[in-house]
DNA sequence: TCAAAAGTGTTTCTTTTACACCCATGC
DNA sequence: GCATGGGTGTAAAAGAAACACTTTTGA
């Protein structure tokens, strides 16, 4: 591993929870390293020179190729026993790391989870040395994973429905030009209930952050739909204002 | 200083803003260093042997001397020049601290911010070896502070008061048994706008979170109002599900 | 021509807002 | 007795929910 550790914050490390959406499902970019059978989120270590929010950008920048991105801090997971389990020593034996590096990820680790909100059309997962694979899965079909990075997925999630209530997402979950019944799909996944057409069109239209092209999404086996972009200045208000205060 | 280094985490620290409610203003419990003019937020370091939430607890029951108290994590400030401007070597020039404190404490530090609601009437702020004031202050009049305190404090009023659309709060701000008016100052200080008295009655009534007694708050120059305490039950039902979740 | 998806409008119900009157207390 | 704060109810407005019909498209 390329790694210097010198060079990093020792007992700090990084995860980020990478949400794409296709074929109306939620889906999470996921790694497996060398040798350990189960699957991790990708994450990483941050430079003594480096701000952690920048450690975070560039870890989601060598996983998808994506920059200013969406990408969030949601809480930082600091129980002494988080990583006791010692998963990588099957990657110590395989020699994908050395003993030194081994002896450096054996202690405490605290973790600061990111999630990232990102198009999926767009990724095209990369595995690095240390890593044999690099694939998105859907929500429901999320493997086996090391330590708790299940629950870091699951406390993520979280904060995006929270999140869902009162800031305008979907930008950068859905490709730039994208449907009604899209955004509406969305929405009904990362809720978890359906919801009518009609009165969803009408809420979303009320909060003024989209714009509809005269451009129609064709190809498909029915009446096309229009196509819808964000209106930047209104999105990026709604942004900094939210959409429901509840007072 | 009494504390052992060598148990720490090195360059981890926590902070805690503490919020208090008192003659209808919000306060927050500030510390102030020996031979520092600025004023900090109570904070402290994680032993190694330690969670990181539990670090929280005990730094606000040293403070406080409370326990069992709504404590939250919200942020974790992670820029690499946050804590450059050594804020503490007046403190080792006043031997507060020894060498090896200021230079284990001259290293780049994150902190894990931390917010908790306690009962004004109940603390006695406490001072310790290293500070010689400990106080509560109104929102409005927050004294200088050190390195990024404002900054943290900020955050920690924008999460309560995001916390406020979707969380039944007050109970930890109050005494156990309080006033409607009393409840509604809290939230028109949290929110910082005028609500209407009976209107704000049945919105909090309809959530089902307290329970009114037969007793009244007498005393004061005028009619006197009834007393409420929080239903348990339903309380933390409703810490769990939320209260407006928007759609 | 039909099934399935998408677009649009209206009615009903619920929630929120605005507002007025009576009661208790200390001065 | 009057100023002030506290308790309660009601009518109007706004918002959410429920619901039906028409249009487009490929098979």
């Amino acid at each position: 591993m390329v790694l210097n550790t010198d060079q990093l914050i020792p007992g700090l490390s990084l995860d980020c929870v990478i949400f794409g959406f296709h074929e109306n499902q939620l889906k999470v970019l996921l790694l497996r390293m060398k040798g350990i059978e189960q699957w991790a989120l990708p994450g990483g270590f941050v430079k003594k020179t480096e701000d952690v929010d920048h450690a975070a950008a560039r870890e989601l920048k060598t996983r998808t190729g994506l920059d200013h991105i969406f990408l969030q801090q949601f809480h930082l997971f600091g129980d002494v026993r988080r990583n006791e389990d010692a998963y990588y020593r099957s990657m110590e034996a395989i020699q994908v790391i050395d003993r030194s590096m081994a002896v450096w990820l054996n202690q405490r680790f605290i973790t600061v989870g990111y999630y990232a909100l990102v198009d999926y059309s767009k990724v095209r997962p990369q595995t690095d040395e240390i890593s044999d694979a690099c694939a998105w899965f859907a929500w429901e079909e999320i493997p086996d994973l090391i330590i708790d990075h299940a629950l870091i997925i699951a406390k993520a999630l979280e904060t995006l429905r929270r999140q869902l209530n009162y800031q305008p997402i979907g930008k950068n979950l859905l490709a730039e030009k994208f449907t009604m019944p899209e955004l509406q799909a969305l929405y009904e996944t990362l809720l978890d209930q359906k919801l009518d057409r009609r009165n969803f069109q009408r809420k979303i239209r009320s909060y003024g952050i989209l714009k509809r092209l005269e451009e129609r999404r064709k190809g498909g086996a029915h009446k096309a739909p229009y196509l819808y972009v964000f209106d930047e200045q209104n999105y990026n208000k709604a942004l900094i204002d939210g959409l429901n205060t509840g007072w």
